[in-house]
DNA sequence: AACACGCATTGACAACCATCGATTCGTCTG
DNA sequence: CAGACGAATCGATGGTTGTCAATGCGTGTT
């Protein structure tokens, strides 16, 4: 699921039912702190392979695919299968739409009041 | 709970657990449509009610109370009693300290692997 | 071909969450 | 003080999710 193209800035005007969910469901996808450090981890090493993960977070092989599944499918990571190894990078693009969405101008957004 | 001060950018180094915890609260609050849409709702107006809310959220009472709460736990928003009425307003900083935690680098990280 | 290995899928279970009716609490008004 | 009104809390309910043991599926190795 691409969040691009479909969230403006949610401080900027009321944000539509539609683009909601969908930002909505980007957010889930990092609402976990096994993701996080998943997505952590995938960031700060540039590449890492599946098994290379499961040490790292503690968790079992099984839930360790089922929460890079959940981060492939927000799209913020994509994954290249190389012989019987997977490898995980991260999808920048994506984790700028969500940082775009957040509003750049968050600061911003509240001071017409002050 | 405050995100700040608490955070590094999760493209730079490993996330530590602890600090995965707060930050998975942080997008927890933000990873519910009706959420999204009342916190846009109050970006964008700069002050609220909580009784012109219900309407355009299409949601009853007690489940509006139940999200401002959340967000308002997550320190994304603030109430003012006033009177009999409730004013919300955004608490742009906590907007921000979630927003750096992406990682303003986010475009910059993953490169190294291209 | 037979085996080992990495990963995905399934099924089950417990914990959590969104939602709303009913109720309660606090504040203003007559 | 009594009634009205906005908002928070409580209880119940249906749905979602994180976790892992067991299993299945490709791929490489011997």
């Amino acid at each position: 699921m691409r969040v691009r193209d479909c969230c403006p800035p949610l401080v900027d005007a009321p944000l539509a039912p539609a683009d909601a969910e969908r930002l909505a469901h980007a957010f889930a996808a990092l609402a976990d702190p096994v993701r996080l450090r998943l997505l952590s981890l995938v960031a700060a090493a540039g590449e890492v392979c599946s098994c290379d993960l499961v040490e790292p977070l503690d968790k079992a092989q099984p839930t360790v695919s089922h929460h890079t599944k959940v981060l492939a499918e927000a799209g913020l990571i994509v994954g290249e299968k190389r012989g019987r190894w997977v490898w995980w990078r991260v999808v920048p693009d994506v984790v700028d739409d969500i940082h775009r969405a957040l509003g750049s101008a968050a600061g911003a957004s509240a001071t017409s009041t002050h």
